[in-house]
DNA sequence: GTGCTGACAGATTTCAATATCTGTCAGCAC
DNA sequence: GTGCTGACAGATATTGAAATCTGTCAGCAC
């Protein structure tokens, strides 16, 4: 790749580690690799991020803010709790599964960071999590949702859901049967939620 | 190992498949390593067993059997649902749990086989859902359960406790956490049972 | 000083030669 | 005939030498 006359900034190593990753996937990708498509030495790479697995990480950081902030909308949203944790968890799903489909590469990369407990990773499922317990909280205000522990209570949801959403079971999201199954388990759940 | 006097029986050759998949994991186990510790040529064992991948089956089916005899005579006793169903699920996770700690080679070999979704895995699960479809129907016909098809609750059930008895998960369940995160799920799930 | 380069040491990966394994089968021993 | 052996072809795994990669840093250009 061409030298170019713009600056280089955190932002467009990142851009330029998504192209690679998706290119050559997690385990082909290389730091020289990403400076070569910048047209930059791998030590200016080094500059911006300290290590390989921080470039990664924050790869992920970013490849995860959207789906977090499109699932936010919903989980503060006015709908009754019901519907509004079935829409979230409906659209978790969906969005998984979309992006291990459109993006096989990231999301192997997402799978490994996932596998090693990262911190961008679990960060992520913090804040997922941390959504739930407001729509349960939400949900008990309005009589709607019975939980004694409201923390406990979407931590569990989280839990019961994992084949939908742990990109360990991706494998297993093409199949037809699991969107039936799926909306088994979600109604089991609510049902279990209900005052 | 010497040669023995005995008959080379089926038997014999899985006993000795299991102590091979032991020492070396399922990785490097061969079927050389089996005939050896038999004491015959390898020719020998494929008299027995078509394949190598059959020969894995039969040990998994061998190693699968009396976990699914002990969650059977649970299923099928006299408690009441609600008590069976949840000591049928602390049994099965208590079964994994120890098993991939006491023999972590074997429980690697099962993995694989799970992984290609290998017949005899299959088949385990097919029996043990079944067996928990059992657990509602009875549940329901006592009153004491509501569940307008039992067979898609069964299914529920298993998928939401994924996380603690799929083996991909293994790695998760020697964490504190991880006993009180079941027995959440569990409250939750018997709660969106009951009548 | 700021931003980048390119050479370097040690760790990791690649590649091709070599060895081992899987599955078959003709044939030996009983 | 029955049960086993051991050699074989093709596929797979191992090995060690060579190439590449990661992360550092002294120094060049501006």
């Amino acid at each position: 790749m061409a030298p170019t006359d713009s600056p280089l900034t955190p932002e467009r190593i990142l851009e330029a580690t998504e192209d690679v990753l998706r290119r050559y996937g997690p385990a082909k990708a290389t730091v020289v690799d990403v400076a070569r498509a910048l047209g930059v030495s791998h030590g200016s790479v080094y500059r911006h991020f300290r290590t390989k697995a921080a470039l990664r990480e924050a790869v992920a950081g970013r490849w995860l803010a959207p789906e977090s902030g499109e699932l936010e909308a919903i989980a503060d949203g006015e709908e009754p709790a019901g519907e509004r944790l079935r829409l979230w968890l409906t659209t978790l799903f969906a969005a998984k599964r979309r992006r291990a489909g459109d993006d096989p590469e990231l999301f192997a990369t997402f799978l490994e960071l996932a596998r090693d407990a990262s911190t961008a990773v679990t960060c992520h499922v913090e804040r997922l999590v941390a959504q739930l317990e407001r729509v349960v909280v939400s949900g008990v205000r309005g009589g709607e949702f019975a939980a004694p522990d409201p923390a406990a209570a979407a931590r569990a949801l989280w839990d019961a859901t994992a084949r939908f959403h742990d990109p360990v079971h991706a494998g297993e999201w093409q199949k037809p049967e699991t969107e039936r199954e799926f909306h088994e388990v979600l109604d089991l759940l609510l049902r279990g939620l209900r005052a």
